[in-house]
DNA sequence: ATTGACTTTTACGTAAACGTAAATTAAAAT
DNA sequence: ATTTTAATTTACGTTTACGTAAAAGTCAAT
């Protein structure tokens, strides 16, 4: 197995290093180290950048993010926990759908303008 | 035409009279004042104060947000105007659009977690 | 071996989006 | 008429999510 360093990734998801160390101080990913200090990422962590940056275009916060990330990455051993963390996903999963069904509406009305506008234009144009 | 107060949007949007303030500020909105001084809201203000939130919900920054309603809203009578109003509402139409294909990939992933988690649950109870 | 690129921690700075408090005025209720 | 409730402006405070700079150590290449 590989590791990345924090320019390479920071260059891979064009973000700052700042910003993964930052991620790395509200505890949203922790990269080993080497015996020097410098950290290094593995494919994991590096897939988890992915699921921070996703969760950013979505517009949840760091906060929320780290909650996701820590119950679904965790291996939920006992049967308490593992009956939480679906309730909690299920949770999630409604409040994603929600998401969906809003946008899918303002895509709707989106268009609906436009095709007024294209009309409108149209118009002007037949005119001339 | 009856108006609304600023706390009578408050309360029915869940949100604080600074916010609806705040929102002013930034040009996103502009009721009418009585003679006093006091602000009036329309129906009409109303209404852009839900899409404030809507956009708000999708991560839109307030910025983002009053380039929508500053495009969409005004009456754009030259052709020029008009042209460009459509062809920045096919680019939000089209960041819309994948967000939403991005969500529903999302929506997928989070699926296939809790099928296995509720997989692996059934095991738990099966075996005791 | 030394230069240059990269990394680390520490720490102060900043923009966005409000919260909060104070002082004042106006409207609504008793 | 006078409390009570609601509104206004002004202004400083706060949180989130980083940016930026400094000082010092480390890695890679010549």
């Amino acid at each position: 197995m590989n590791y990345y360093t924090i320019s390479q990734l920071a260059e891979q998801f064009d973000i700052s290093t700042r910003t993964i160390r930052y991620y790395e101080e509200r505890g949203l990913i922790s990269p080993i180290r080497t015996e020097s200090g410098q950290r290094l990422y593995t494919k994991k962590d590096r897939a988890v950048l992915k699921l921070i940056l996703r969760g950013k275009r979505f517009g949840f916060s760091l906060e929320e993010i780290h909650e996701m990330i820590s119950l679904f990455d965790k291996d939920r051993t006992g049967r308490k926990q593992l009956e939480k963390t679906i309730k909690y996903g299920e949770q999630k999963l409604k409040e994603v759908t929600e998401r969906i069904d809003d946008l899918l509406q303002l895509k709707h009305e989106m268009e609906t303008i436009l095709q007024d506008f294209k009309t409108r234009l149209r118009e002007m144009e037949d005119s001339e």
